[in-house]
RNA sequence: GGGCGGGUAGCUCAGCGGUAGAGCGGCGGCUUUACACGCCGUUGGUCGCAGGUUCGAUCCCUGUCCCGCCCA
């Protein structure tokens, strides 16, 4: 057997298996329809095709991973379907970008060639993610990577666009829409983030038409946080019944700028009367509420801004002028004109994009929209009856709320980059043709073959609504659609629940009958340390992969906050992260294993995940932990044979390392089953440590270290199945190392070439065995109790002791008869101890004659699991002063639990088995503080 | 303004009807040949505040104060 080094160095390891899983092709998912196994499918939220690995991609991808990995296992069909998203705006972006350092526009090249740009851009850096994700050990069937803008999928999108326009769920309109003037392009209202920003509520008069003179009748005061609006204004409202303007009712005002005048009218549901002037300005060109106003009064609506947030034309003297120039010049003429009437602070909400980030402008436009209502009613009941159910379920009602208020979905964009709308427009005839196909021929209304396809491009959020069948074939009937549709889970976090979750719900139910998959599990955000976003702003965004592979934190900051001074960074990093402040120049490489482990470990309910370095060096201490297990186990499991039941136990400590085993199968199981990820981590994590390492190891030494073959025997049997099955319990947390380790240690005949497709534990591979962790418990608290004596007595550690152990009951002792060798070696005894003696607690054990220098001694006794435990002494008054400490404890609790059972209400009222408990607590603590009380008595009568 | 979630040990978080748990940290000790990425022991909490329901509340209800997020 190949011997380990002496730490865990995951590089290696992990570089060789990221290889290798690829070359078994165990990822792989068979379409055979003959195939009886049940299925697992999970479709993976497709990354950007313009992104790199993230801390969100490396949470996504650890749970994806865990759940798939499990379900392979555990003997499922499994698909975790891989992709890339072509994110329209982002990719456009880019490749924009690109051209500008070239000095060129994407409108010099033209449509055809800037997209030949954007595939050519695709080719060589797009969808790097894919390889980065092999790196945390993505065990997704990479062959079947599917991109939002293969032939097929397009396909996909052509059909359901087609569709849903036949049906007049797809619909062109002309209304107000939510307009980024630096991208060019119409959003759907998910993609506007609105922020609270300070600004300015500006006042200005406008002059009652048919008035002269400086008489405040003459005019209307109004305040606004936009100024140069005021150039489309088409009315100014009033309330009905304000007292202030009632002799306006009726009348005009003069527009100061531009030849309009401009009604004043009433409207109760505009206007607040206490809100600045009480009187409102309307702009129902570029207002969402005055939109609506215009149409109550059928005012006219006059469009002020170019597509790039210009002033047009209608702008008069403004026009041609920014957005936000023309604003400052509108105030300036004003003021010039006299009209100004000074401004005051004001705290507004800001719409910005959430691509470009500039700040969004409502403007009238024709765009194409989904009718929401009657794909939303489905998604919502599909949820409310439990066809589909989320997990954390508090998002159920989120998903609920939005899906009950939810407005017609702008798919249209003003991008060359997407899915182009298979709309087509005929000059003879006016007629629209919507195709499947590719390329229309022919007006479907009059024949005429001259046709314009509509120009703009399909939201990429209609395509990735498709996912989870598009994927698989669609429209096609392929066995892959008819063996995975629907899915099992989606996984994704729930910052996307609108944005995709719901649209593929909506979707999936309508064309494919049924909702697309049978759980949605939701986690939260990846944030630092201190809670805070990550962001380029704050600087404080880790790569995944310098945790991986470790970097010192030059490179670390260097990424979080790019092109800022070094010191500047690093400050504001380690503000950031506490934990790693005090840990020296860098990450060391904490590898995939431990990072994964990490982010498994947070609870999927916690909304937010703050990550912190520390804790996945504690989890790289785990992975070395069960390395060095191993690498200690090893010599001893030579020959060792398993299979897949547990061995034959006869002895305490192998009867319960395998119920200990047993339990934690079970802990792990339904953690995955649950999606409570971190029970299951946590539940592992203990009895690795805990247990088999802490107690089943050390008992296991004394026992490889004598002569008694036949226990040796069962021990490196149990010991061996039960590193075994750890490891492969472990293995979709932690697949890097498992894997490595399971091809050192005996395996059970038959197994593969690779941990990934070995069985998943299930409630077969342990035993649970309640008497053995019973007397475990028992014998555990009396060692524990030995050392905690000595350490409070200050027994050097190397230092062998006299240790007595006094039962009155026969069990107890024989118990402890037993188990006498591990006494003797976790609570270091010198020999022909401990001594197990029979009788009463509390009695005099008489002074004990130490065996060191013959000197008289004295004694520490305390009482635990009807167990006194005697050590010889030194120090009297410090063990008066420790018991003292014991019994007093004690006594709280006795008179506590004497208080509660004196209770006649609570013995009537309370469970049975609770008062029981309570009477046997009360029992045990009562025997305990009786023998420690005694003890007291004689420990003072020997001192005087 | 509406909705959702959270306030538990110094820190990060579990628990959610039977008088509190983990990891990290703190403190004391240890060259115990698997592991110092370790071992042994130990210290930390009127479970945000105020009421109520209950035999019993960190857990349920009401109010309240903070802190997040989403929607308008």
């Amino acid at each position: 057997m190949t011997e380990l080094a002496k730490a865990y160095e995951p590089k290696p390891i992990e570089a060789h298996w990221e290889k290798r899983w690829i070359e078994l092709g165990v990822f792989a998912a068979s379409d055979d329809p003959n195939d009886p196994r049940p299925r697992y499918v999970l479709p993976m939220p497709p990354p950007n095709v313009t992104g790199s690995l993230h801390m969100g991609h490396a949470l996504f991808c650890t749970l994806e991973d865990i759940l798939t990995r499990y379900h392979r296992m555990a003997g499922f069909c499994t698909l975790w379907q891989p992709g890339i998203d072509h994110a329209g705006i982002a990719t456009q972006t880019v490749v924009e970008r690109q051209l500008k350092r070239e000095g060129i526009s994407r409108h010099d090249l033209g449509r055809e060639k800037f997209l030949e740009r954007v595939w050519k851009w695709k080719a060589e850096s797009g969808g790097r993610i894919a390889e980065q994700q092999r790196a945390l050990g993505v065990s997704a069937d990479w062959d079947r990577s599917k991109f939002t803008m293969d032939p097929d999928l397009s396909r996909s999108v052509r059909e359901a666009f087609y569709r849903l326009y036949q049906e007049k769920l797809i619909y062109r309109d002309t209304r107000l829409v939510h307009w980024d003037c630096e991208a060019q392009t119409v959003l759907s209202n998910l993609e506007v983030e609105n922020e609270p920003a300070q600004g300015e509520l500006f006042m200005f008069a406008y002059k009652v038409s048919g008035t002269t003179g400086d008489d405040p009748q003459n005019e209307l005061v109004i305040a606004t946080t936009r100024p140069e609006t005021m150039l489309g204004d088409t009315a100014v409202a009033v309330h009905p019944d304000d007292p202030r303007y009632k002799h306006l009712h009726g009348k005009f005002l003069d527009h100061p700028f531009v030849n309009r005048k401009i009604p004043i009218i009433t409207d109760a549901e505009l206007v607040d009367m206490t809100f600045g002037t009480g009187a409102v300005k309307v702009t129902p060109a570029h207002d969402w509420n005055d939109f609506a106003t215009g149409k109550r009064h059928k005012l006219e609506e006059i469009n002020i801004l170019t597509l790039d947030g210009k002033m047009n034309e209608n702008g008069g003297q403004f026009a041609g002028m920014d957005r936000f120039v023309a604003r400052k010049a509108v105030k300036k003429a004003l003021d010039e004109k006299g009209l100004a009437r000074g401004s005051k602070p004001h705290e507004l909400m800001l719409p910005r994009s959430e691509r470009s980030g500039s700040i969004v402008e409502p403007m009238i436009s024709t765009q194409w929209f989904v009718k929401m209502k009657p794909l939303a009613d489905p998604a919502l009941e599909a949820v409310r009856k439990g066809e589909t159910v989320i997990i954390p379920e508090e998002w159920a009602k989120t998903y609920d709320h939005f899906l009950s208020n939810i407005l017609d979905w702008c798919i249209s964009r003003q991008l060359w980059w997407g899915h182009r709308i298979p709309a087509y427009y005929c000059d003879k005839c006016n007629h629209i043709t919507v195709t499947r196909e590719e390329k229309l021929e022919a007006c479907e209304a009059c024949g005429n073959k001259e046709l314009r396809q509509d120009e703009d491009v399909l939201d990429t959020w209609f395509s990735s609504a498709l996912w989870p069948f598009s994927t698989l074939g669609w429209p096609e009937e392929t066995n892959l659609l008819k063996k995975f549709y629907p899915a099992s889970d989606l996984e994704t976090g729930y910052d996307i629940l609108f944005f995709w979750v719901a649209r593929m719900m909506m979707m999936g139910i309508h064309f494919m009958g049924a909702p697309p998959f049978k759980r949605i599990l939701l986690h939260g955000l990846v944030v630092d340390e201190t809670g805070d976003k990550m962001s380029k702003v704050k600087g404080n965004v880790i790569d995944p992969l310098d945790l991986i592979y470790g970097a010192s934190f030059d490179e670390v900051v260097q990424k979080a906050l790019p092109g800022a001074p070094i010191e500047e960074a690093l400050k504001k990093f380690k503000k950031a992260y506490p934990s790693a402040a005090q840990m020296g120049s860098g990450f060391p490489a904490y590898g995939t294993d431990a990072m994964r482990f990490t982010l498994a470990s947070y609870s999927p309910q916690a909304k937010r995940i703050p990550l912190s370095p520390k804790k996945i060096e504690g989890y790289r201490h785990f992975c070395n932990k069960l390395w060095n297990a191993t690498r200690f186990a090893l010599p001893y499991l030579d020959g060792a044979k398993i299979g897949n039941e547990p061995p034959k136990a006869t002895h305490l400590g192998t009867r319960w390392i395998l119920s200990r085993l047993a339990a934690t199968i079970e802990t792990v199981q339904k953690g995955i089953d649950e999606f409570r990820l971190d029970d299951s981590t946590q539940a592992a994590y203990r009895f690795v440590w805990n247990e088999l390492c802490d107690w089943y190891l050390e008992l296991s030494k004394p026992v490889f270290a004598g002569t008694d073959e036949a226990a040796k025997t069962e021990w490196r049997t149990v010991l061996a199945y039960v590193l075994e099955a750890s490891l492969r319990l472990l293995h979709p947390f932690i697949p890097f190392i498992t894997e490595e380790l399971w091809h050192k240690v005996p395996r059970p005949d038959g197994s593969g070439a690779s941990l990934s497709i070995a069985p998943y534990p299930n409630e077969k591979s342990g035993r649970r065995d309640e008497e053995a962790e019973r007397e475990m418990a028992i014998l555990q608290a009396v060692i524990s109790q030995a050392r905690s004596m000595r350490t409070e007595h200050q027994i050097k550690p190397a230092l062998q002791v006299d240790l007595r152990l006094r039962s009155s009951v026969d069990q107890r002792r024989a118990l402890l008869e037993r188990e006498r060798v591990a006494i003797e070696v976790l609570a270091k005894t010198s020999a022909g101890f401990p001594r197990i003696l029979a009788g009463a607690a509390g009695g005099d054990e008489g002074t004990i004659v130490a065996g060191i220098d013959g000197d008289t001694r004295y004694q520490s006794r305390d009482y635990v699991e009807d167990v006194e435990v005697f050590l010889p002494i030194e120090d009297i008054d410090k063990e008066l002063e420790r018991l003292d400490r014991t019994i007093k404890g004690d006594e709280k609790d006795v008179v506590a639990l004497e208080k509660k059972l004196a209770l006649p209400s609570f013995k009537d009222k309370a469970p049975k088995e609770v008062v029981e408990q309570t009477l046997e607590e009360l029992g045990a603590k009562q025997r305990r503080l009786a023998a420690n009380r005694q003890s007291l008595e004689l420990l003072k009568k020997k001192k005087s």
